[in-house]
DNA sequence: CCTTGCCTTGACGTGCGCGTCAAGGTTTAG
DNA sequence: CTAAACCTTGACGCGCACGTCAAGGCAAGG
C-alpha cells in the first residue's frame, strides 16, 4: 500500500509517517516512480507508535518498541530497552501524581480559604 | 530599583521581566536615561506571577490575579476572576490525575504481563 | 488533452516562556 | 581615559510533533 492508504488505515496523516520515517521510526520500499510502498508489517509499528504516543511516550521513547518489532518479537515490549522505557515512564508518572495531588491540595485550600461558602456548599466542586 | 535588582530579589532573569512587560503583565516606571524603575509593589507582582507559575498555571492564567492586585486588593486571589481559573484549573488537574492514573495502570499491567518476576519482586518499583 | 487525485521534497509555522546573542548607550570605579 | 557593569531594543533559537503551504511529478478517467 501507499502512504495514504497507510494513513488512512492507521488514522493518522501522510504527514506524521513521513515525519517518521525522517526520524527512522519507519522505513520504506519504493516504488519506480519513487513513491513508498508499505506492507501490514508497516502498519503494525505505525499502530505500536500511535498506542505508545496514547499514554504520554515521545517519539523517543517509541524507539526500542520499534526496533523490537523490528528484530521479529511478537510485541514491541518484550525486549528489555522496551520494559525500561516502561519503567522509566512509571516513574515519571510517579513523580508527576505526586505533583498534581500537592497542586490539587493548594488550589482546594485556596479555594476553601477564599471562597467559604464552597466548604458548606461542596456541590460546586461536582458539576463545574 | 532597576530591572537587574528587581531580577535578583525574585529570583529571577532580566530576560523574564522584560518578557511579562512585553505581554502586559508588568509596567514600569522608566528614569529619565530609559531605565525601568520598579517598586515593591512590582516585586509583589512578581513574586505572585512566579507562585503561581509553580503550580502549572501558564502566564494567561496569572493575568487575573495581577489585575487582582493592581486593583489594590491584598492578595492576588480575592477576585472572582481569579478564583474562576483557580476552579478551572483544579478541573484541568482532576482530569489529568484520572489520565495518569489510567497509564499508571497500563504501565503496571505491561510490566507485569511482561516481566513475571517484578510481581513476585516488587522491590524493583521503589528503587530504580 | 484536461482534470482529478494521488505522490514527491523542501521549508517555514505553531505554542510557550523565555535563553541567547547583537549592537549599542549610561554610569561608576579606578 | 578606560574598563566594568549596568541598561536599552530587536531578533532569532529551542523543544516537540507534526500542520501547512509551495512547486512540481505521476497515473487514471472522460
Amino acid at each position: 500500500m501507499r502512504i495514504g492508504e497507510l494513513a488512512k488505515r492507521a488514522g493518522t496523516t501522510t504527514r506524521a509517517l513521513r515525519f517518521y520515517e525522517s526520524q527512522g521510526l519507519l522505513e520504506a520500499q519504493r516504488t519506480p516512480n519513487g513513491y513508498r510502498e508499505y506492507d501490514d508489517h508497516d502498519l503494525r509499528l505505525v499502530r505500536e507508535i500511535q498506542s505508545l504516543q496514547a499514554v504520554g511516550m515521545s517519539l523517543e521513547d517509541t524507539r526500542p518498541f520499534v526496533a523490537c518489532l523490528r528484530a521479529g518479537h511478537e510485541s514491541g515490549d518484550s525486549c528489555p530497552d522496551s520494559r525500561e522505557v516502561y519503567r522509566r515512564k512509571l516513574a515519571e508518572v510517579d513523580a508527576c501524581l505526586d505533583r498534581l495531588n500537592t497542586v490539587r491540595e493548594f488550589l482546594l485550600a485556596r479555594l476553601a480559604f477564599q471562597d467559604p461558602c464552597l466548604v458548606a456548599e461542596p456541590k460546586e466542586f461536582q458539576c463545574s
